[in-house]
DNA sequence: GAGTGGTCTAGACCACTGA
DNA sequence: CAGTGGTCTAGACCACTCA
């Protein structure tokens, strides 16, 4: 029978995604609205599922942008945003803005990393914003060993404490990070924050930071995947690194 | 009014995801087959698109696999892959199986990378494995410049070229690399060496490698999104790196 | 209130796996 | 071959946005 090329005709809203992929590339430009579902699955001459079954497609690769009551529209290119060369917490560069801060027993699989057995934690609530769209929210673990010089229980709430409790992060002396990326999907919390859909697609960032010889915090982040792509820093010679922190 | 608390039911897909995710964390251990999606649909009492859509978010969380013909099962944790300090291409560590070479127009965004115009530039097709499972595919751009010492139309064809291309790039002397990650959806190609289907997600890394002061090549590596963790190593002190690398 | 995308149903058939 | 997940249909109603 010599080489099977195509045993099976490809699926419907496989080719969909194609053409209209395609079709994003040269009849629209970014911001642009699409028709409307109904009108775009009866001029394919398809269910209304099946198309929608290539948008969402199309929206997990950052190509559109979907938004109930409003209609679809060809998304821009997606934001490079640093997280490789990411300052500590604290320093006077770091991107997040701090929100709230709590003290609780952190999930399990953060207390392992910390080594902090059943003691809370100091749990900051961080927001990342680029061009004043947010990008990401950020749950920072902070033992108390940490933060020596904060009074164990201090009246001060929200966005006042976290400045104190990064405040005293930046005091310590950076020893390095560790981070890992992998895929989640919004939990309501954060998809609120994010202005999305519990569900949608997210990159989760954890990160460990040490100092002085032991795990100083642990960062959970969560980056809307439909819009950034995060970017690690060159760490070589020869090549541009971000220059000085602008203040903002 | 006071403060709405759910002011909306959720939705139902979502409830079962909810109940289907505890049930995997008490009731199932890991590669367990849960009952087939009619089976499940009918006990829920709901239509099987309905319980399709809380199994799909949560194979994306890597909680379950699908696969056609066998069944549901439940996942095992995720794999922490390294990347951050991954070797340079050719160098003793790489973990990097190469399958093939040829020679190709790179597509344009990857032209602009490596800042060769309109020259066709080597093309090597490598795998990553682990455990002997594909857990990433790779497409790894070399310009011509990069590896001097080859034979301009060298006849070795496939793997035995795309070793000739990784000897020379590693006598090369880096200088550092350059990373992004972001959401993607496999294609046809991708999917088939990955053993998923056309569409899944994955994670899009890509690599710029610098040497002398120049990009030396840049590497379009595609991840399963549900099977792995990418890991960027620890580059402070105190925290143990990867040992030396096995021979394998 | 009109129009959008989001959720849901109850079917059907297909492609694939493994016994 | 029986059983699985994958694709597809033609509807319906809901939640949300904005004029």
């Amino acid at each position: 029978m010599g080489i099977r090329l195509q045993t099976v005709p490809e699926p419907k809203y496989r080719h969909l995604k194609t053409v209209i992929g395609e079709a994003l590339d040269h009849e629209f430009r970014v911001g642009e609205v699409l028709p409307n579902e109904r009108e775009l699955a009866a001029r394919f001459g398809v269910a209304r599922a099946t198309l929608r079954q290539a948008l969402e497609q199309l929206e997990l690769e950052g190509r559109l942008q979907r938004r109930r009551g409003v209609g679809t529209t060809v998304a821009p290119p997606r934001v490079g945003v640093e997280v490789g060369s990411e300052n500590w917490p604290g320093a006077p560069c770091d991107p997040w803005q701090a929100r709230d801060a709590h003290r609780a027993l952190p999930p399990t699989a953060v207390a392992e990393l910390l080594g902090t057995g059943d003691e809370p934690v100091h749990v900051l609530t961080r927001v990342r914003l680029d061009e004043a769209l947010p990008v990401a929210t950020e749950l920072l673990y902070v033992p108390a060993a940490s933060v020596p010089g904060l009074s164990a229980i201090d009246a001060a709430g929200g966005a006042a404490r976290a400045r104190a409790v990064l405040r005293e992060l930046g005091h310590l002396g950076p020893e390095g990070e560790d981070r890992a990326v992998e895929l989640g999907s919004a939990g309501a919390e954060d998809a609120r924050r994010l202005d999305r859909l519990p569900g949608s697609p997210v990159l989760l960032v954890t990160t460990r930071f040490f100092a002085e010889g032991a795990t100083a915090a642990v960062s959970v982040a969560t980056y809307r995947a439909d819009t950034c792509r995060l970017t690690f820093g060159a760490d070589g010679a020869g090549v541009e690194i971000a220059p000085a922190c602008q203040a903002s």
